[in-house]
DNA sequence: CTACAATACGGAACACGGTTCCGCTTTGCA
DNA sequence: TGCAAAGCGGAACCGTGTTCCGTATTGTAG
């Protein structure tokens, strides 16, 4: 108790005031650039909408894929803590887990390229890929599970494959009104009921 | 009839003896490319297994896209020729439906890459969008009104936003053993049907 | 308040892949 | 066999991600 910090280990001796001010600045351009060109926009675009140096970015954010966790973070969190609120408030576990899809496609459709980076299996996305799974694939296996209990719905077909077929149709939803992710998706969900 | 070339326009004056060769030289060199490391792989790599000049690729296939066009040809037509013939081999439309997407997906998941490269909007792959599009989607369409008619399946859907779907769920198919398209897109399928 | 060491910064430099350009070679024909 | 046109190879160019280094800022101790 005589370093200062609060935390458990000796490798966070608190950042220094600029540092912290550049990354509330980095995440600001980063989500408007991500909004306007998509969250594969160059490094330099966003670097020079936070009027800072390509480098700073990479000092905050290693990965692009920690930029875009960092952005997203609130939502992704959002999401997952709907899964048990719906699962709790909604009358069959089947539509709790349609209902818990639906907000999923909601955020993968109206983030440009989002959906198409979560599948991305470039080496430096793998923080991103770790990120969305850790945090919401056991949100999606308990709707699964429930709905399984319930004899709604086939058991064989667990979360993780659910969820990389969900976001890959939504890759591309975007910009392209012929094609609706939502409706693709659903189509799916319904594949997924029990045949009788 | 009398400008020697059998076409139309008159601006295809025969190609050379060594155009000719390193056209099929290239088509050989881009298929085993892509074997191993995918359609989004260098061009400088293709030049070299070909053992000739970047500059050999781009004169004779302007775009990466005209290149896989070349290289995959047969098969699509294949697919698409498979189409008419399973519907009028298969008990039901919704079987041979069912049956098409199998060939469709078995091709799409065993070319590294390509399911990717099909739903990519950059604008060098317009030509391959165009070229699958324009010789798959009306014989899905047959298969998908023919099913429809025999009130097998809901008939709110077209074949483009489909098969859109389906390469979707195609992607990164390969190199991950957790994630199977095809039990993704029987699920799909599966959903089409009609509600009863 | 000042001096200094640690931290962070900006932008140049580098790596890499797609694309274009240009001087040279090969081909087809007379 | 000579020659014009077609084709060729690879260097050069451009845009993007990534790293490095000299400089500026910050926090703190005296």
């Amino acid at each position: 108790m005589n370093d200062g910090d609060g935390g458990a280990g000796r490798a966070a001796p608190r950042k220094r005031a600029d540092a912290l001010r550049n990354e509330r600045t980095l995440l600001d351009a980063a989500a408007a650039v991500f909004v306007t060109s998509g969250v594969e926009a160059p490094v330099r675009d966003i670097a020079a909408r936070a009027g800072v140096g390509v480098a700073t970015i990479y000092r905050h954010f290693p990965t692009r894929a920690d930029l875009i966790i960092a952005v997203y973070r609130h939502q992704v969190e959002a999401c997952a803590e709907a899964g048990p609120a719906l699962l709790s408030s909604v009358a069959s576990p089947y539509a709790a887990l349609g209902r818990w899809i639906d907000l999923f496609v909601d955020f993968l459709v109206t983030k440009h390229g989002l959906a198409a980076a979560l599948r991305s299996d470039s080496a430096g996305f793998e923080t991103l890929h770790a990120y969305f799974l850790d945090r919401l694939v056991p949100v999606c296996t308990r709707l699964l599970d429930a709905a399984a209990a319930a004899g709604e719905i086939r058991s064989d077909l667990n979360a993780l494959e659910l969820m990389r077929g969900v976001g890959n149709l939504c890759i591309g939803a975007d910009n392209d009104p012929r094609y609706d992710a939502r409706r693709l998706v659903a189509l799916l969900i319904a594949g997924l009921r029990r045949p009788r």
